[in-house]
DNA sequence: GAATCATATTCGCATTTGCGAATACGTGTA
DNA sequence: TACACGTATTCGCAAATGCGAATATGATTC
């Protein structure tokens, strides 16, 4: 444990808005990729791609169950890289704009017309 | 105070590895160009880019002493940018790397031959 | 004021990055 | 087995980034 952790890589992997909003999302708990493509409003391809980057800078994993894949954050064991990361999701949590979608993936959950009841779309577990 | 810091801007500053050492070593305290140029062993002009990017990034601050141009580090006024520069600088300083540009600092300010003599360029202040 | 020194900027150029469009993959379902 | 669906990857391409070389700027010295 507390392997050291390439910290550019993970600041370029933070260096990107879209990136930005996928992590402010996962960091409270695992969320289904479909959520990301409704609450970003971007093309599923971009979403994939930058998930996969997140992945690859070992921030972020990725469990499927069935056709869908969900997506949580790694806090990595490194000292300063997980104080680093963190520190980040609390700056991302107290900004409205990241705030604002927080209210998106509420309505593309757990309101009417949404993805849980249009698709069968699995729920965020902390969300209900 | 306190202001809003633009958190891309801030991540993709730190995403750059001779950015990194150059925050490293303005860390401690007030630092000379001409040192820079030194201990990293790259051209003086992507130094001074680097740096420019830095000031650019509302990081670091720049000081003019006749020819010689000082630079420090500057932390941000708003709480959560603070916290993740000053998050990485302690990862940095803890890393053996990163480390090594201090040793070199040491042997260019102080040393023998070192630019002090040569130069008469001005020491770093906490340094000597 | 010409030369010199430290630092900054400009200019092409090569590499990297992010993107949309199209397509491939993997898993349930009819 | 064929299809539908959610997700991932590939493929150009446009834009951004970092670099070395040359040059400009601003300050000191002769």
């Amino acid at each position: 444990m507390r392997r050291k952790f390439p910290l550019e890589r993970l600041f370029r992997a933070l260096a990107d808005p879209t990136r930005l909003r996928l992590i402010n999302l996962v960091a409270r708990q695992e969320i289904c990729v479909c959520y990301f493509v409704e609450v970003v409003g971007a093309p599923q391809p971009k979403i994939s791609r930058h998930l996969a980057y997140l992945r690859q800078a070992g921030i972020v994993a990725a469990r499927r169950e069935g056709k869908w894949m969900h997506y949580k954050l790694i806090v990595p064991s490194d000292f300063h890289a997980a104080a680093i990361l963190t520190a980040t999701v609390n700056a991302l949590q107290e900004d409205r704009e990241f705030q604002r979608d927080f209210q998106r993936l509420n309505r593309a959950c757990c309101g009417p017309n949404s993805l849980v009841q249009i698709l069968g779309a699995p729920s965020p577990s902390a969300l209900a």
